[in-house]
DNA sequence: AGATAAACGGAACAGCCTTCCATTTTATAC
DNA sequence: GTATAAAATGGAAGGCTGTTCCGTTTATCT
């Protein structure tokens, strides 16, 4: 009852980027090229799929769209929730690696608010997901792990830097923020789509309350 | 697409007591002898199964336990939905009758106590059933108004006399417990199970604070 | 007791996830 | 370039589901 799969064998290291410089001895393969592809755009039509038919979509109706057969669709994900965790992660990395994008190109206060507002965005949107996630299914207890690995950093990183310039009060936690998004957006399921950016726009000006500017100005 | 089944057609009110003194004009049908056995032993089974299987165990499975065809199953339920709500709405109803016994039983404070102990263990067997419930399947959305229907006015009861005994500090709204106990128990997930009791014995310790006893005491 | 309608049981249908393996495609060695 | 071995593929098939259908049984009423 064991069995090999590009899951556990292939790592984000077998990626686009660079010349692949491979730890020794790792007993990690290079993915077939057409592999590769396979996989690729097999993420890609998942992603889709889950976003307009939730995920709960047919395994057949993902494989039809990448144009591959279900066979190749198991080869990669042994299981159904294999697919849904993959494409699950990929958003997560998305949005953190959102966060060094956005500190690139706006100020400290902006970053963070963009950053916030993304993600919203992400959150609203995997819906169907998260009651997948307390379904108990033991495929998915990982991923809350996951989850606060990649964000809290990239949070942490952001929040700094506006603390730093004076744009948001100090003493606010990374967790905090990111539990207390998914609570206020929870109400806005009756419907209100806009509802949950209101919500957050509230948090937001919540964070800017007592902060210390750099340069002097009246408190 | 539209179709009458013993969910419509049958109230509460053909249950066992009294000799059923029907409003006249209704269109409501007495349910046969065996029919209506058949419907109490499938309750009683898919309240076993649910709690041992959680709820997403299947109909057949269900159907056999009570030694019953699942054509008869989908009679009186024509989609598993409704047999999950029926089960629901039966243990909200018992757990709001709950409270009338328990005042009946005990001194206000202890039955406002141990009602709170029996709300817990309530919310804590059907953690598999909160994930339906967030599904989005429009199945269940009439089921927290129901929820919320039966328990308040219970726990508003025993929380008034509560309060008048001097036992509990005034000023609670029972909504506010009824949101506060899932939230509390949520954490309780990682397998402890004692905790969602621990938490709670907290709560109510929360709630005697500040009492203003009727017989005369130091504040 | 006989008639009638309600209720029953379980085979049959459709859709799903998952497995399996004959076939095709890629990478490598010559 | 060709031959060979390994990897990857596609889709039919198996074993689950929920749900429908209808011939048969059973309760109720006269």
């Amino acid at each position: 009852m064991f069995r090999l799969s590009t899951v556990d064998i292939v790592n984000r290291k077998t990626q686009k980027k660079g010349r692949d410089t491979q730890p020794p001895g790792s007993t990690v393969r290079r993915l077939r090229a057409d592999a590769q592809r396979n996989l690729d755009v097999l993420l890609q039509s998942a992603m889709a799929v889950f976003a307009t038919s939730g995920v709960d979509a047919p395994v057949r109706q993902i494989a039809e769209r990448a144009g591959v057969g279900v066979g190749t669709v198991y080869r990669h994900f042994p299981q159904r929730s294999d697919l849904i965790v993959a494409v699950f992660r990929r958003e997560v990395d998305a949005c953190a690696d959102a966060a060094a994008f956005l500190a690139t190109e706006h100020e400290p206060g902006e970053a963070l608010t963009r950053w916030m507002q993304r993600y919203v965005d992400f959150i609203s949107a995997k819906r169907g997901l998260a009651a997948a996630l307390h379904s108990g299914d033991p495929a998915y207890d990982t991923l809350p792990a996951y989850f606060q690995k990649r964000l809290r950093p990239a949070l942490q990183t952001l929040l700094d830097a506006a603390v730093k310039a004076g744009q948001v009060r100090s003493g606010v936690k990374p967790d905090d923020l990111l539990h207390a998004v998914p609570s206020l957006c929870a109400p806005a399921h009756d419907g209100d789509p806009a509802r949950a950016r209101r919500m957050l726009a509230l948090l937001v000006d919540g964070l800017r309350y007592g902060a210390k500017p750099s340069i002097r100005t009246r408190s």
